[in-house]
This record gives structure tokens, sequence and C-alpha cells, in this order.
DNA sequence: CTCCCTTGTTAATGAGCGTTAACACGTATG
DNA sequence: CATACGTGTTAACGCTCATTAACAAGGGAG
């Protein structure tokens, strides 16, 4: 886990205040001077710590996708040659645990990700594809009866039912995250129909 | 089902251009020009018809959110006392059916609602907040071992599973929209543990 | 024919906002 | 002690953009 004990720096309290206030309103929807208000400086102190307002979203959704991608990457490899079965519920259970640690995020990764600049944007349409490559491998060698756009359509709308944290009440974090993990598994079976 | 046969309106015609181009880019990230030039008009052209760009939003977030209200409960009327069964199903599809041919519509309606005016805002929520009530009755009256706590989480997660459509490929409406309803019934026999 | 309502147009206004400029202060370093 | 750097500040610039003003053309109603 490499927990930090260390005072968060400037710049990752920049990226949180930015990210919860980008998933609240919008991108387009928040100044600078807001963003900054949240750290307790100035809008243009942003500037000596991010090039602009786009670099912040660009480092958050890279970020986001990056750490997804690599985590469920150490999840397979951990896996090894294990039953598919016990990896496919090492996925679900790394999602439910980045969407219900950093909600904001979980919001921002699907909705702002036309709101970058070209590069960047490839980028990360990169890295979520990979992401969602990996799930479909693995789903498929649980149920080898589903096609792979079929396979593709039920990660997709897995991915929905797990991102759909922001919109749940707080009633326990286990107990949510046990509901959620059922009602995954519940879903991928019945797609095989 | 009411089908129309006469020319859409102008009105209908910026309200449908405005959606998609919201979905795109977000309520910010559209201008009233762009919005025009869709519809084959000049950018201020557009208040003859709305009383501005704030009016167009809350005027589809009302719209879909009421459409939405309306058809379950002509479902649960037409229902009357039959299977708590069939009548979820009939919720289900209903919901698919919706978030399949107004993907534009069920992308705005959870992501821009807070960029409302107060009092619509206000009113989508109650007309969102109803609906779902509606479902979670019955939801519990088909499951009734799920606690209401537990039955408004498992339905606003299947929302986000039905959701899911505007990142689905297009391989087939109809297997699309029973795969979808599969899952959703998996998910909600997966809920109650 | 004449009015006037509807539905457009282009030009102007005014606010908001991202970004840059110019300047200030504390602190480690030589 | 002097210097440079990191990290702020406020003021100003320039652009975008929603909205309004002023004006025009078409087409029913009387």
């Amino acid at each position: 886990m490499a927990t930090r004990t260390d005072a968060p720096t400037r710049r990752e309290q920049i990226l949180k205040e930015a990210a919860r206030l980008f998933a609240e309103r919008g991108f387009h929807g928040v100044g600078v001077d807001e963003i900054g208000a949240a750290v307790g400086i100035s809008g243009p102190g942003l500037y000596r710590h991010f090039a602009g307002k786009d670099a912040m979203l660009a480092e958050l959704l890279v970020g986001i996708s990056g750490q997804l991608l690599t985590g469920a990457r150490r999840r397979v490899a951990e896996a090894g040659d294990a039953a598919p079965d016990a990896l496919l519920d090492s996925l679900i259970e790394g999602h439910i645990d980045f969407a219900l640690d950093d909600r904001p995020l979980i919001t921002l990764h699907d909705r702002e990700l036309d709101r970058l600049p070209g590069g960047d944007r490839k980028l990360v349409r990169q890295l979520q594809r990979q992401y969602v490559e990996l799930w479909v491998e693995v789903v498929r060698r649980l149920y080898p009866a589903l096609a792979e756009p079929a396979a593709r359509a039920t990660v997709h709308a897995v991915f929905g039912l797990l991102n759909s944290t922001p919109h749940l009440g707080r009633p326990g974090r286990t107990a949510t995250a046990e509901l959620l993990h059922r009602m995954a598994r519940g879903a991928f079976a019945a797609a095989v129909g």
C-alpha cells in the first residue's frame, strides 16, 4: 500500500481541489481563482505549479487512467495462473476501491475527456482502451461463450454500474463495496444468458 | 405511441441539436453561435425561440425527467396487480428504450444538472427522486429481503449500468437491449445476496 | 393595400476569465 | 553579506461569449 505520512505537497493539494471542483461544476464551470482560493492562494499563483488550467486536467486524467491500468496489471501479474474467477474478483475489487475512494476522479474520468488538448487526449484514450481490453480478456477467459463485442459491451456496462458511486449515499463503505461487487458478478453471469 | 409525421418545429430542431452539442462538449463548452449554426440560423436568432441558453438546458432536463417519470407511471398503471416481476421488466425495458434512442439526453440527464438555475434544478431533482422512488417500491415488492437504503443504492447502480449506452458500440439495437436487460436483472438478483 | 407579427440579420455591449507582467518577501547557498 | 530562487501578490491585457439593440423581409388578417 505504501501509505504516505508526509504532508501533501502544494501540487497535490491543487490537484485534489481541482478534481473536486471539476467534478462538481465541470471543467469550464470553474475558474482558476476558485481553484486557487480552495488551496488558500490566488488565481495566478497556480501558474507557479502548472502551465495552465488545461495542464491540471491533463495531469488528473492521465494519472487516473494510468493508475487504474497499472493496478489492474499488477493484479493480473499477482494472479499468475490462478482461476480467472478469482482474478475477476480482484479486478472488481480494485475498481470499486478506486471508485469509492476517489469519487471526483471517477467522475472526471468519463466526463471531461473531450476538454483535453489533442496529445493528452490520445494518451488517455489509449490507457482507457488498454484497461478495457484487459478486463475483456479476463472476462472471456471466464466466460468463453461470450463473443468479443458482447464482452466489451458487458465490461462497459459494468463500469457504468461501478462508477455510479457518486450517486450513492454513504451507508457504510464495506457494505456498499460488497453490494456493488455482488451486483457486478451478477451482471456478468447474466450477460452470458 | 402517437408517432409524429409532421415536420419538427424550429424549437424542436434547436432542442435536439443543443442536446447533442451539450452532451458532446458540455454546457459551458458550446456557444450559442454553434447551436444556431447547427440549425442554420445565427446565434442571436435563437433568442426568438428561447429566453437564453439556460432556458434551453432547463427545458431539456425537465423534459427528460418528466418523460421518464410519466412513462414509468404509465407502466405501473398498466401493470395493475400483475406480478411485480413483469412490472420490473417493463420498467427496465422503458429505461433502455430511452437510453438507446436518446443517448445525448441520457448523458445530459445526470451530468449537467448543476448548471441549472435554482428553481428548475429543484424541479428536476424532484422528478428524478420520484422516478427513483417508483423503482425502489417495485424492487422492494419483488425482493422484500432488500432493505430500503440497499434497494435505493441498487437502483442507482442499475441506472449507471443502463445509462452506459453512450459508451457502447452499435452492434444491433435489439441485441444490445436484450443484453442490458439480462444484466440489469442479474444485478438485481445478485443484490439480495 | 396596409399593418403588424414572426423570424431573421448584423453590430455593439459588457461581463467573465485565462494568462502574463511587474513586483515583493523569505530562505538556503555561496 | 549578497545572491538567486521559490512562491506569492495585484494589476492589466485580450479574447470569448451571452445578451441586447436596431433594423429588414415575408406573409396573413382586416
